[in-house]
RNA sequence: GCGCCCGUAGCUCAGUUGGAUAGAGUGUUGGUUUCCGAAGCCAAAGGUCGCAGGUUCGACUCCUGCCGGGCGCGCCA
């Protein structure tokens, strides 16, 4: 529903309300798009809502309401229908005016100010330099990279960080690792550590760090920052290929040398929240909401890891982002509490909420029939490399953003292949595919055209078809309202779906380039604004929108 | 055992924050091309919304209890 529809419509209610029925009490008004389109194109339920407190029955309020309701150039009178819904159809013209408003708005169509332009961080993929990126990594870096789309488009000014650990035990897991293979290559004997990592890669690493220097290995501390440069450098190509660039990177290491661990340690001490057991120091998560308390400072000196998170979400906090979502795996969710419960410990005045999360679902992958285990350990997992030269970046962005996050996912890596062509991004890109032919046919065709569409009268717009894909134009931008609320991109996809359905419908039982000119150029106009809202949602996704395929 | 998440058509999934007769894709079956892209379109068939209660004008949606699946439950990260 366009603003304009939205405020023209709550107008009218209003002032029906208050000539009808006075007494009712000040609400919001809400419209909703009917399932099925014979009841109109927007509906209303306040009279089933007021039913109640004006002690009258709702199709009873639904006829006043009706008889009081103004006249308008918009819509048709309104029908009122079942237990007291109210039915508006928008008259054509109306409809129509939707083609011109994304003609003259192009790429900005759909945007608002809704975000005010104040600072949020998306904080996802953060993997740790011990591995490439697995599908997982993928769905968050799908995910993130969407959510940050919607946001820059309410007009939010989005920061999308990568937070990882160059220091921690996994690191020297690493390390040790890649050492052994080293050793291995010299012929030396090398104890493979038990829980070391496994893949390929490893032996890939430790070979390039021969090539380099030769047969004298060197300290552990060379070879652990030989490797982690290494598999850095993998990262960033694959999320270079993937599409998504980040404004920012965020060591971990870094809050130990610049004492903010300690730091937050101090201040949650001094907050009275931590108590000394066995040893260790502890804090009282379980006035968070925790199941039991949780140990910061472990006997043996060192720190668990959820203290560095607290701190670091604290530099999230100090360096003025007031909302912070981060985009992680579901296996995560322990942490959700604890984090902010600490952050809630240090009484800086951080809300409850924050920051929030958007937790998704494993995904499996399935090739050959069997499951591939996702396992940085084992080596055996599919990377983001793997899908994005099996099936193409496009192909993965849309359809790990098609589920809801908390949905498990599979992807069968034969089936995305074998049927790559039949894949919804296909069909959407096709459509967009699809109108650049049409426009540049009528271009050869009709030369003398005026290519300005947006000052066309698009009155011959009239078909049921027509106005049905008028009606979903009007609705993107409701779409990335919600999408952006929920933080639920698939909203985006689906809506995309829908559209691309709506308009081959449209494209197979409507001639565009017909000779009377009124209707060609009208068409063409509406064609055009299928183009444009197109190319939004698929850049709101990171999906490229080709012109011809 | 405890906590969180999920359960909708054969399969993969939506469901507009409690609204009208439950929706797509895919698969199956049938139809469709002198003409702007058939990578398309049209139609049929397919359902105990996991089960049982409760809340109310009205429940896939909210509450409770079961059943099934996933994840987490360490002084690991």
């Amino acid at each position: 529903m366009s603003a304009e529809t939205r405020a023209h419509l709550t107008e009218l209610v209003t002032r029906a309300l208050a000539a009808a029925a006075p007494d009712a009490p000040a609400g919001a008004i809400t419209f909703e798009r009917p399932r099925d389109p014979a009841h109109g194109d927007y509906a209303t339920t306040v009279a089933l809502q007021l039913a109640k407190t004006l002690k009258t029955p709702p199709r009873k309020v639904a006829e006043q309401l009706v008889a009081a309701l103004p006249a308008s150039a918009w819509i048709e009178k309104p029908e009122i229908a079942g237990p007291g819904f109210i039915n508006f159809r928008l008259r054509p013209a109306a409809k129509q005016r939707i083609a011109r408003t994304i003609l003259e708005r192009g790429a900005a169509y759909g945007r608002s100010e809704r975000g005010r332009g104040a600072s949020v961080m998306i904080e996802f993929v953060s993997a740790n330099p011990t591995g490439p990126l697995h599908v997982g990594h993928g769905r968050q870096a799908a995910l993130g990279d969407a959510i940050a789309g919607l946001l820059e488009r309410q007009g939010w000014r989005v920061t999308r960080e990568f937070y990882y650990n160059d220091a921690g035990q996994q690191i020297q897991n690493l390390a040790v690792s890649v050492r052994a293979r080293a050793q291995a290559l010299l012929g030396e004997h090398a104890h493979f550590p038990e829980d070391g990592y496994h893949g390929e890669y490893i032996r890939e690493i430790a070979q390039h760090y021969l090539d380099e220097v030769g047969h004298d290995l060197g300290d552990i501390e060379s070879i652990r920052r030989f490797a982690v440069a290494a598999l850095r450098r993998e990262q960033d190509t694959d999320l270079q290929a993937f599409g998504v660039k980040f404004d920012n990177y965020y060591l971990e290491s870094s809050l130990y040398t610049d004492g903010r661990v300690d730091a937050t340690v101090a201040q949650l001490a001094a907050s009275g929240k931590t108590y000394e057991k066995d040893g260790a120091l502890w804090l009282r998560t379980t006035d968070y909401g925790d199941d039991k308390d949780r140990v910061m400072r472990k006997s043996d000196g060192g720190y668990t890891y959820f203290v560095p998170d607290v701190a670091y979400h604290v530099t999230k906090w100090e360096r003025g982002f007031g909302k912070v979502i981060n985009v992680q795996g579901m296996d995560h969710h322990s942490t959700v509490v604890r984090v902010r419960a600490g952050l809630q410990a240090l009484g800086m005045g951080i809300p409850p909420g924050y920051p929030d999360y958007v937790l998704h679902k494993l995904v499996t992958v399935m090739k050959g029939g069997q499951e591939v285990k996702i396992s940085k350990r084992a080596g055996s997992y599919v990377t983001v490399r793997d899908l994005i030269d099996e099936v193409g970046r496009d192909a993965v962005r849309f359809f790990l953003v098609s589920r809801k996050a908390d949905t498990e996912f599979t992807f069968d890596i034969d089936l995305a292949k074998s049927q790559s062509e039949e894949n919804p991004v296909y069909y959407v890109q096709y459509a967009h595919a699809r109108v650049c032919r049409m426009l540049e046919e009528a271009r050869g065709r009709f030369p003398d055209d005026p290519a300005a569409h947006a000052e066309v009268a698009l009155d011959p717009l009239g078909e049921p078809r027509e106005l049905a894909l008028l009606a979903r134009l009007a609705d993107f931008p409701d779409v990335l309202d919600a999408a952006a609320d929920e933080l639920a991109p698939h909203l985006v996809a689906f809506y995309l779906r829908e559209l691309a359905g709506e308009f081959h419908s449209y494209y197979n039982a409507v001639r565009v380039l017909v000779p009377e000119s009124g209707t060609r150029l009208a068409r063409l106009a509406l064609s055009a604004a299928v183009r444009q809202v197109l190319a939004n949602g698929l850049a709101v996704l990171g999906v490229s929108a080709p012109e011809r395929m």
